[in-house]
DNA sequence: CACAATACGTCAGCCTTGTTGACACTCCAA
DNA sequence: TTGGAGTGTCAACAAGGCTGACGTATTGTG
């Protein structure tokens, strides 16, 4: 890892002052808020959250993954999700399967009712994300994949790598 | 605006499959917890949270804001704002001026203390925000504002440009 | 001047989504 | 058989959103 010793501090490390990591920031949050928007919009119209939003993705992403896999991709207590996770499977869009070999683990499923939800959501917010990346070009894409990934706690990229390359 | 036309849809278009920007959504949903996550750490020690965080990050960033012009920014009500404004002011962090041109108007400003924590958590994000910049690279940060940029709503993106080139 | 509009503060009540703590149940493995 | 892991659930609480309503300066306008 390079120090910013005097030398090298010219033009090559520009990107690198205050100013422009404080645009960096507002960037991350003002992008973060249009990112949301769109299934917040959908999610409002019914009776769900953000929350929810994110179980059912995560269900779609690894169908058959178990609470406690789920709590830690997520990062919540069990009290928590479990909430969120009540609500889905009372509405019939998760299902709940009692492990084969282990009959303790509930393997969560997207009923179809709930891939339908996925759809309407994904498609939203993918509509909006294949248009920022079509507006920017594959080489912006590309570093917006790098810095962002850069960006994560260990144990998060841990887990986004571990998710990134599954054929699903 | 290019359209996904056949004769297009060769190896040109391939960051924009479902899957890359399946990949894409959620880097950027494990980045932004990663982005808030030492603001966050910090704020918890404190009696705050990541709404007095924003508060105080654009008070820094335009000092003599007013109510009305903060409330444009964060996209939220003067209800929820006053709540975390009160508590600001009354901890000594935030001053409240009346305006001297208009007196219905109040021009918030930082304190010292105010200002010592804003430097506080603004010095953790920009840590990471430095070493992800830095481990990527000038062309990826390039990228990654430029994808950010596109990602925005139009209204925020205004606001987000008012902001942008500020000398502060 | 009278009155409407603006800027702000605040009370009351509601929701979502996070938290901790406690407890029970099932089941696996040593 | 017994400890511990995986799970579900109850209760209580907090942060931080929201709506609706109302009050009070102050300002601009007819």
């Amino acid at each position: 890892m390079a120090d910013t010793t005097p030398s090298q501090s010219g033009q090559a490390l520009l990107f690198l002052t205050d100013e422009q990591l404080r645009k960096g920031i507002e960037a991350m949050y003002f992008a973060y808020r249009g990112f949301t928007s769109d299934p917040d919009r959908i999610l409002a119209t019914k009776e769900y959250g953000r929350a929810h939003h994110r179980a059912i993705h995560f269900i779609h992403r690894s169908p058959g993954t178990t609470v406690t896999n789920l709590l830690a991709i997520l990062g919540v207590t069990k009290q928590s999700l479990n909430r969120v996770l009540r609500s889905l499977i009372d509405d019939g869009l998760v299902e709940s399967r009692v492990g084969r070999q282990d009959k303790r683990e509930r393997h969560l499923h997207l009923t179809p009712q709930g891939a339908a939800l996925e759809r309407e959501l994904s498609d939203a917010q993918r509509d909006r994300m294949r248009a920022a990346y079509r507006a920017a070009g594959p080489v912006a894409v590309a570093g917006f994949r790098q810095v962002l990934e850069a960006m994560m706690d260990e144990d998060m990229r841990r887990q986004y790598e571990a998710l990134k390359d599954r054929t699903v």
